[in-house]
DNA sequence: GCGACAG
DNA sequence: ATCTTGTCGC
């Protein structure tokens, strides 16, 4: 397995080669073009919008719920779902093989093709550069993008404790990570945070699936978030999970 | 041997 | 990830 993940680090384009304009998949309301003389313009420009998909699981028992919802311009335009038996036990390092069977069969249902997939797993930030983002981005060779709530390796350039909404700084690489020491593999990235409180909100850790740089995969996830921690394709998929396993349970 | 370790 | 009540703060 491990043998098969550093052929996908070396199959993985972790460079930006995709065809949409990365501040297109914008999902503030406030950002979509409001200028009187824009709204003519408006109808056309959301018909061209990136297709954007988030993907997460919930689990039941020896089953895995995947679910995906498709998002342009802010709005749902597609949403899939399948159950799996699970087979594989949870690995640090070799969550692709657990959960990627399960999110292969929810994406074979979807009936359009999306510009962009938001994974809840690390990409390149990765032992092997090869986290379940990168692993189904190049499975699909589409452009993808890991977020995650944890850090699995790697070393945030600076400290990341009660920095303010938009702040970010470079995850580097360490001798856990196989490449050379401090590559830049990802980037924390505040995407909520308290005002004037004693405790503070954790940062994102994002970093590059497939077709995407890391600089670019933090400027995708700014551009996808909307008040709430997790970017809006993820968080809804995570929620819509959640829906079908308690139509399940 | 010890510690670290996405979901 | 999942099991779960109350609780602190905006």
């Amino acid at each position: 397995m491990e043998s098969l993940q550093r052929e996908i680090a070396d199959t993985a384009v972790f460079e930006d080669r995709f065809g949409f304009d990365p501040t297109a998949v914008d999902i503030s309301s406030d950002s979509t073009q409001q200028s009187l003389g824009a709204a003519a313009s408006d109808t056309e420009a959301t018909a061209d919008a990136p297709l954007v998909a988030g993907v997460d699981q919930a689990f039941l028992d020896h089953r895995a719920i995947s679910a995906v919802v498709v998002l342009q311009a802010g709005e749902v335009v597609e949403r899939t779902y399948a159950v799996t038996e699970l087979s594989i036990p949870y690995i640090p390092g070799l969550l692709a093989f657990r959960e990627g069977g399960p999110i292969v069969a929810a994406l074979e249902t979807l009936d359009c093709e999306p510009d962009l997939l938001c994974f809840d797993g690390s990409g390149r930030i990765h032992y092997r550069q090869a986290g379940l983002a990168t692993h189904l981005g190049v499975v699909f060779d589409t452009p993808s993008i890991g977020i995650v709530k944890n850090l699995l390796c790697g070393t945030p350039r600076e400290s990341v404790d009660g920095r303010p909404v938009g702040w970010r700084t470079p995850i580097e690489a360490d001798d856990a990570v196989d490449c050379a020491d401090g590559t830049v593999i990802g980037y924390a990235y505040q995407s909520r945070q308290y005002e004037s409180s004693n405790r503070h909100i954790n940062p994102l850790y994002v970093s590059p699936g497939h077709r995407v740089v890391a600089e670019t995969t933090a400027d995708l996830v700014s551009a996808l978030c909307d008040g709430y921690k997790l970017p809006e394709p993820t968080r809804l998929a995570d929620s819509y999970a959640d829906e079908i396993k308690s139509d399940l349970s």
